[in-house]
DNA sequence: GTGAAAGCGCTAACAA
DNA sequence: TTGTTAGCGCTTTCAC
């Protein structure tokens, strides 16, 4: 047995002629503009149906002057925030309108450098990106080539939606503080520009309460450079009592080093991640953590998109939302 | 401040003119094909970038009679199996060559009917779908318009990688007799058609056992409807004493119900998920479940996917791979 | 309501 | 190694 292939896909001319009408007016019918008597319009559906027409993207997107697609860039389909701001994004884009065209940076190997240029090249009319890592003038640089939306992370000069990571990180450390412990650390990601926000108010918290400070950066946004970070970090010298960590991801990672050593979560370590993931809401995991509301932020930042195709010229957006501590059993007072 | 963009963007032609030679030189330097030098090719490649060109896939895809994009249908995001697919499908193309075109079927709200159909507009060559949730012979079907590569679910007269269900399912239940379990359940997902080899595979080997299946199906595949099934399951008389799920997330859906009733994992019930996620690895979860190799099940899938696009009229591909239990702390000898 | 005609930017013969 | 010439299937004025 062998596959089989049609011989030539139908066109819009062929539709045109087995109605008995012009292909402009196919076209019409299509894209559901006005101008074609209903019943013009049910026949061509039918015609259409009976010869397994299908559009073709490719030649529509090249013929029309204006650029209607969204492209939506994540980092890492293994953090579930961005699969969350897949989500709700495709919340914002109604049903049949704009296409969403996505590309994925981050394969197991490290960050696919050919995943925006794949955007630009099918033509998106503009983009949301989730997480760029390139510094912020690189960030703008693209922007002059096509629209950004920069989602969980701030540009200035470029459409951004992104939660109050101050607020959020600030809520983190307070409740830590709360608790009573002192010796706080923070494990930080990689120093990328727009992804250092959560450090900063971690430090400049510590230093207000008359604190030191005490930052492990782990080399990669995985768990398992987490971990790896966070062993070095627990086995030194006035080993923290706990740890508020960039992301969910983190925490995790930090979890596990934690139990590999024989320690207890919230015995001997209180923990605070960020993006309260549906992992930290498990049972047996019940990592306190940072809602930064990542379906909102997307839906949100489709809907900045859907503007900004509308209103080139218009003003930046930049959009705001405030995260809330979920606070659950990794975190206990200072024995 | 507003954003800014280019006029008009540069055009092969912009670039020949700029060069001073014929655009299909450009075109060629482009695909790199034989018959530009290299001095000429050199010189596109910096008047190009000089004038900001980049090529256009809609127009390039429209032109070449060849399809060569790989489209990838994922059902969903929130299971970690599809990002494994695509991950593994990634490693399976080469690195500049085939284009990747990805869909994703389930938002937050159900599924996207459209999502096939958008991967089919963008013309790509072949579809690879994880997960369909359509019948045998509407796989069947949509293979004669184009030519799927089914994965993670064998759809005969399709080409097909999949795991051996047989052989997962038969591990996970002669793990839970040989510890002495006989009111063994298993938490199916709706009987979909490619399914249900687990579920008959687990029925088959209770009845072999001189045991009474007890099957209780969750209404949709997400971790909320296993456990929404698991409650009544587990509150029924004669309560099993170990569950085998269908997959880690349904693992993970009846953890949850277990807990809220009071009952311990494994002492009360042991607990055996499929997949071998990263979540049933964590400490606190270690969950013992059937891998499946999602990664290189997409591996495999994107090698088969280029055969085919290579060799339209091959035999139909038919691979199957032997998951591995893994045994963790989640199950226990019965009391 | 409907149709004719002019491309969109590229690829792919073929010829030189 | 280079240039010429047709389209690919569609959108989109503009005229009827």
């Amino acid at each position: 047995m062998s596959i089989q292939r049609q011989p030539r896909p139908a066109t819009q001319a062929d539709v045109a002629r087995e109605v008995g009408v012009s292909r402009t007016l196919v076209s019409f019918a299509f894209r559901d503009a006005a101008g074609v008597s209903p019943e013009t319009r049910q026949a061509i559906f039918d015609a259409a149906k009976r010869l397994g027409y299908r559009h073709n993207a490719a030649a529509a997107a090249l013929a029309s002057k204006s650029r209607t697609a969204v492209g939506l860039y994540l980092l890492d389909l293994r953090n579930e925030v961005y699969s969350d701001v897949l989500n709700g994004v495709r919340l914002a884009l109604p049903q049949a309108g704009n296409r969403l065209i996505l590309s994925v940076s981050r394969s197991i190997g490290g960050v696919d450098q050919g995943a925006m240029d794949s955007l630009i090249e099918a033509r998106v009319g503009i983009i949301i990106a989730a997480a760029l890592l390139d510094p912020d003038e690189r960030v703008r640089e693209l922007a002059q080539i096509i629209p950004v939306v920069s989602v969980t992370r701030r540009v200035e000069g470029v459409d951004s939606v992104y939660p109050d990571d101050r607020a959020g990180a600030r809520a983190a450390v307070e409740h830590l503080l709360g608790l009573g412990h002192t010796r706080i650390a923070h494990m930080a990601g990689p120093p990328f520009d727009g992804h250092t926000v959560r450090r900063e108010t971690y430090e400049q918290m510590m230093r207000d309460a008359g604190l030191t400070p005490q930052t492990a950066a782990a080399d990669d946004f995985t768990q398992e450079a987490a971990e790896r970070a966070a062993s070095e970090l627990l086995a030194g010298p006035d080993r923290p009592t706990a740890v508020f960590t960039h992301n969910d991801q983190f925490a995790l990672g930090v979890r596990e080093a934690a139990y590999a050593m024989g320690l207890t979560i919230p015995g001997d370590l209180s923990l605070v991640g960020y993006d309260d993931s549906r992992t930290a809401r498990l049972r047996g995991i019940d990592l306190t953590s940072v809602d930064l509301h990542a379906v909102e932020l997307g839906t949100t930042a489709g809907r900045v998109a859907l503007e900004r195709l509308n209103d080139p010229g218009g003003p930046i957006a930049d959009m705001t939302s405030t995260p809330r501590l979920v606070v659950r059993n990794s975190t206990a007072p200072l024995r």
